[in-house]
This record gives C-alpha cells, sequence and structure tokens, in this order.
DNA sequence: CTTGACCTTCCAGTAACAGGAAGGTTCATA
DNA sequence: TATGAACCTTCCTGTTACTGGAAGGTCAAG
C-alpha cells in the first residue's frame, strides 16, 4: 500500500512516517515508479510507534520496544532486560495517569464553583 | 526555594524550570539578589507539569491542565468542557497502555525465546 | 490529454528542550 | 578575610522530533 493509506491505518501523518524511515525505524519496500510500498507489517510497528510515542515514549524508546516485536528469537538476556524495564515504566506511567484522573475529577465535581480554600483536591496536591 | 531544591522537589532539571518561566508557565519571585524564589505552590505546579509531560501531553495540553489547577472559580462552562475531554483523553492513554503492557508481557512471556510463526502475540498484533 | 489527487526529494521552520560559556552570589572553611 | 565549591544568572548555540512548503514526477478518471 501506498505511504497514504498506510497514514491512514496508522494515524500517523505521512511526513511523520518519512522521517521514521529517515532514521532508520522502517524500511519498506519501493515499486518502479519510487513510491514507498507498505505492508500489513509495517503498518503494525507505525501503529506500535504512534501508540508509544502518543504515551510519553521517547523515539529512542521506541526503537526498542520495536526491536523488541522484531525479534522473533527473544531469547538473549539483554533482550529480556529492556522488556522488564519497559514493563515497570509503563505500570507507573498507568499509575501516575490513573492518579492524574483522580486529580482532575476532583476538580471537576469535588469544588463545583465556590471558592472555598478548604477545597480537598487543592489540600491534597499540597502534600504531595 | 531556590531552583535548585525546585527542581529536586519537582523532578524537573532547572534548564527546564527556567524554560518554563520563559514560555509563561510560572512567574515565580525573585529575591534581592536575582535569584528565582519559589513556593509550595510553584512546586505543585512543576510536578502536575513534569508528570503530564511525561504522559505524552503537549506543554499547550499542561497549560489547559494548569489552568484548570490555578482556577479557583472553576465556574465557566469551557473550563468544565477542557477538564472533561482531559479525562477522556486520560482514559484513552490508560487503554492503550493496558494493551501495551499486555503486548509486551506477552513477548516476554508467551513466546519464550523459539520462533514458532504462530506465536499469540504476533497474530493477535496482525488482527489490529 | 488535462485535471486533481496522489507521490517524490529537499530545504527551511518550529517545539521543547539541553549544553556550555561568562560571570555574579553564598557559604563553609582555612 | 580570603578562597574555593556549589550555587545562581543571562545568553547563545545545538539537538530532537517533527512540520510546512516548494518544485516536480505519477496515476486514474473524465
Amino acid at each position: 500500500m501506498n505511504i497514504g493509506e498506510a497514514s491512514g491505518r496508522s494515524g500517523l501523518p505521512a511526513k511523520t512516517i518519512r522521517y521514521y524511515e529517515d532514521i532508520g525505524l522502517i524500511r519498506p519496500d519501493r515499486g518502479d515508479n519510487g513510491y514507498r510500498d507498505y505492508g500489513a507489517d509495517d503498518v503494525h510497528k507505525l501503529r506500535l510507534l504512534h501508540r508509544s510515542r502518543s504515551l510519553g515514549f521517547s523515539v529512542d524508546e521506541c526503537r526498542q520496544l520495536l526491536a523488541l516485536y522484531e525479534d522473533k528469537s527473544r531469547a538473549s538476556a539483554d533482550v529480556k532486560e529492556i522488556a522488564t524495564s519497559k514493563l515497570i515504566e509503563i505500570d507507573r506511567k498507568i499509575r501516575e495517569l490513573a492518579e492524574l484522573r483522580r486529580t482532575l475529577e476532583h476538580l471537576v465535581h469535588a469544588c463545583h464553583g465556590n471558592d472555598r480554600p478548604d477545597c480537598p483536591i487543592l489540600e491534597e496536591l499540597s502534600e504531595g
């Protein structure tokens, strides 16, 4: 498929997809006309990139995640180590998002429009 | 407190804190010596920034989150609207992280070192 | 055979920092 | 009191991860 369709399926702008190729994250085939040609597997990688980038992983971390996905043999110890550290970081992010959610929910529901300085969420934030 | 302590308490590098001041996210006092002087409230804002940035929110989105935190009156409809849309996005991020986690866990545990092409996670990824 | 929607490369600009120089401040210690 | 380490300041440049736009080739439809 062409880059436009790969873009539509992965959610990434075509510009970004070309950039990811520039920095060596993906290597699509080329047709006789010079057009990039993406397969289903490429789209999966692009989706993984899209998702993990939007969740606060750096491009370099995404490169590691991609390596995990690509490494069919998953045997070496360092691969496992990377995966494990990523799992820990994901768990941390989930916890932080949950906390952020709780904070925001308080801001919306618990303090409904009045100015009382004893608003529970503000006190909670003041502890940290 | 000085920027060094604010950095230590918030987790943000001093460089980044100064940058956030440049773009108008925080406005610390200044001492007679010209040093920035941060209060407890500033540290809370910095922490909010640190956290939400690392979770994939843009600086502009962080500015909105900060506005929610700063708006003591939380009365206007648009403030509620912003908060609600942020809540939805947070929920989406949590779901995506959970899915990423599941994927990674499969890669680590379910496909332990062999090359069989029927690895469950690869098939799962191929559906999308 | 042209028009519009694709695609290509290349170059410049932006966002969100990070590094480092050059210099002022503070504080413990000799 | 001085000297050195560890702070702080501004300013300027560099990096990362894109984003926009120009100039031009390709393709499918009318």
